[in-house]
DNA sequence: TCAAGTTGTAATATGATATATTATAAGTGT
DNA sequence: ACACTTATAATATATCATATTACAACTTGA
């Protein structure tokens, strides 16, 4: 069981756009670069476009980002990208029998420390930033160049 | 898109074992406090035993815990159970596109840092003792019958 | 203004996978 | 020997992520 991909291509996305900052970038090129259904990109930034992390206008050709990359971080993206926001990172198995002493109170038991790691999680996604990323990619990229 | 209800249900199981240490716990025992198929919880059973968490005899009634419970922490279990133990916490789109720049490099641009958000959830994963919750269930139980 | 291209979504199909179910083998213990 | 249990294979069902098809709404340049 994984965190969706939608989490990665809404990174690479944005990268993407960063990095083509001179020319516009649409949807069909994301598509193009992700390798991923064109449907499904605009999916995507439409949810970044609604977290107020990048900006689009329909008709209008490009997407682009709507703030400093140091100011987005894995976890705004994550937020963003993830359908079901609400529930948490472990799914409990439905329905405990309430008749049982341990059934009945397992779940209030666990409950804390589940939220306790995915808390854990998302204060390291909160550390990371997309403008770490595009330096990444952009040092690579140059180190290509070079051989 | 969550981790398995397979990890909460093997602590669970492995709590109501401990819980009920003087009486033989059978899988279909297990079952009934779940409420989870039979099956499923057999299949469970049988991961935590290879991992050497529980003990079992084909024939022979009742699961027993192998080790003692402070010995055994959430990522044992975790990693006991998750059938899919070497893929990651994330999952990458699949095929991006090696004729583009960004295409080419951002999985291993990106690759560090989500290891590093996995290992983190790893680690406060190790710090959870299934001692730690059977306390915390008994502590409940207890509380239950006080009022 | 109109035509081509784009964003934005709805509706549906496909595929993958987690859990449930059915069936049966193999062992235990009274 | 019989009732019960663990163990597991094979299949079905359900859910959900991604892909696909279709189309509406909008922009922009000719």
């Amino acid at each position: 069981m994984q965190i969706t991909s939608r989490f990665t291509i809404a990174v690479h996305s944005i990268i993407l756009i960063a990095y083509n900052q001179d020319m516009k970038v649409t949807s069909k090129l994301i598509a193009g670069s992700t390798n991923v259904n064109p449907v499904i990109v605009r999916g995507v930034l439409s949810q970044l476009k609604e977290a107020g992390i990048v900006n689009s206008r329909q008709g209008a050709t490009g997407i682009t980002i709507a703030k400093p990359l140091s100011e987005i971080t894995f976890y705004d993206v994550y937020k963003a990208v993830d359908s079901v926001k609400d529930e948490g990172l472990f799914h409990f198995h439905e329905n405990p029998n309430p008749d049982c002493p341990v059934g009945r109170n397992i779940h209030s038991a666990m409950d804390g420390r589940l939220n306790q790691i995915q808390t854990s999680m998302e204060n390291e996604m909160k550390q990371i930033r997309l403008s770490d990323i595009v330096g990444d990619v952009q040092s690579i990229i140059e180190s290509e160049q070079n051989s």
